[in-house]
DNA sequence: AGGAATAGCTGACTAAAGTCAGACAACATG
DNA sequence: CATGTTGTCTGACTTTAGTCAGCTATTCCT
């Protein structure tokens, strides 16, 4: 733990108040951060507000600012007029472009005074810091299938397994009511509000529980999520009575197997008729109280 | 470089975001601030006008406010009288407490999510970052050795000295003008403004310089801070124009042996009659342009 | 003892950051 | 096509942060 505080406090000293140096430049703070925010890819005033935690009416404030200054310009979003897009005009960018070498200069700054030695050690460090901060920014929830976000990582789910089965694969999106409570479960996992990974079990009264759809993002991979996932869909199905849960994949998903016997399933015979799996595994839970 | 940018912005994302909320308290931010500063053991006003930036005004009406808030008593220091003591009250320490705790959950909230040995290689891995990033921090300048923290260096050498070599020692604080451009060179290295560690070089007309009184502070050894002291002085004494220079040790100071063997350095006859060294050494330096 | 220097304080500001309550247009839905 | 919702904008604020010049009380130096 005192590692923990130790790091946060000599990390905001030296990243954080370069961070915002690197971002000064004769206009205030906010504005840099909004105009580096919106990159040379624009991006929706949505979107901005969002990441970068702001007030509707102060962003909209400062986005004029910026506009009035010829670094922006803000026009309706084909599609839907009421949202909003925000793009650098060709100042903006040049802008947008020092701001960029200024970073890369700030980056610079760190490495400069070590040997080359130590910046390998510090840049693969650093490199493992990272990873596991976003792992450890991953957040699951409950969360209805019909939610956007669950719908989102259905599709990247079904998108994925239609490539990598040599059938192809089609989502039967049948009957969603049996992942919502209390005939089942599905949990979303997030990180910074983006749909990273899902999960779903369906409780049999008095018999197996069955988890399907368990897909993490590529951008996450080897991240731990699948197994939060997968632990914390045991842990729903020991909460509504199960004994046992079983599940089914297929040979091409390797990583995902190899979770599965990791996580202490055992393989078992066939157990339904779908035409995708081509392997069965079940684990035996031990009833633990809560949910 | 994308590797530190990368870790750059997830860090101040997760961490930098979250370390200004954990402050956050009612209290303006800066208030805060400024009462986790003074901490239990209570600063003195420049020390904390030091650690945290501030305009001595600002600083002044920061502390009139917490004063009021019945959180802080700030009186003159003993010895002397325009130095001013900032010091918590009941309640002030209180309020540190809370804000301990919350900076303990703060760390706690990162380690949480993750699994035992992704927390085990979470907290190694920031510890490597922490302790290079705050060789990074590091800065090696020249300064008179009259300036205070060059004496601070010195007393500090000395008295390490004093312990280590069973005969004592006692600095002979005879010539300082021999470190003094042109005659030689004095190197203070500082961390946070705070001198680290020391180092000096003093030109001989055409013969070999002469190195002397290498000194790092504990706090930051292993931190590589020797070797670029050393190397600095190199440089300044092959700029002065020496081939040559040479420097005395201890059998006490075994790190310091070690870095000089490790940097080229080789033992020669005794050079000179000092009651202290029992090494002697000598490197050959590549004539090298510029300071 | 009489300046010069040091450490901190006060008053009078300015600018940046952020909040809140409406207003308004585009869209969604029955 | 009336009604509610969503996404953004504007005006009217408040609070926080920070700066600067001048002032006072100690202490240092000679």
């Amino acid at each position: 733990m005192d590692v923990v505080r130790g790091f946060n406090r000599t990390v905001t000293q030296r990243v954080g108040a370069l961070d915002d140096k690197f971002l000064a430049r004769d206009r205030p703070l906010a504005q840099s951060r909004l105009l580096w925010e919106i990159g040379p890819a624009g991006a929706e005033v949505a979107a901005l507000r969002n990441r970068l935690d702001l007030d509707a009416g102060y962003l909209s404030r400062l986005l004029r600012t910026l506009e009035a200054a010829g670094l922006v310009v803000v026009t309706p979003a084909e599609g839907d007029g009421r949202v909003r897009m925000a793009r650098l005009t060709e100042a903006g960018r040049a802008e947008w472009a020092h701001l960029d070498r200024r970073s890369d200069e700030l980056a610079w700054s760190m490495l400069a005074p070590l040997s080359v030695g130590q910046r390998d050690r510090l840049t693969t460090a650093m490199n493992e810091v990272q990873r596991l901060l976003m792992a450890s920014m991953v957040t699951v929830e409950v969360c209805p299938p019909t939610d956007p976000r669950a719908r989102a990582c259905l599709r990247a789910y079904a998108g994925e397994l239609a490539e990598r089965f040599e059938s192809g694969f089609t989502l039967d999106t049948d009957d969603d009511q049996q992942f919502v409570p209390p005939a089942g479960v599905f949990l979303v996992a997030t990180l910074a509000s983006e749909a990273v990974g899902c999960g779903s079990v369906r409780f049999e009264p008095d018999g197996p529980a069955e988890i399907k759809r368990l897909w993490v993002s590529g951008s996450v991979r080897g991240l731990g999520v699948g197994r939060r996932l997968l632990t914390e869909l045991e842990r729903h199905a020991a909460a509504a009575g199960a004994d046992c849960v079983r599940l089914d994949s297929n040979r091409a998903l390797t990583e995902a197997i190899r979770l599965y016997r990791s996580a202490g399933y055992e393989e078992i015979p066939r157990y339904n008729t779908s035409p995708y799996p081509d392997h069965w595994f079940a684990k035996q839970l031990h009833r633990a109280p809560g949910v």
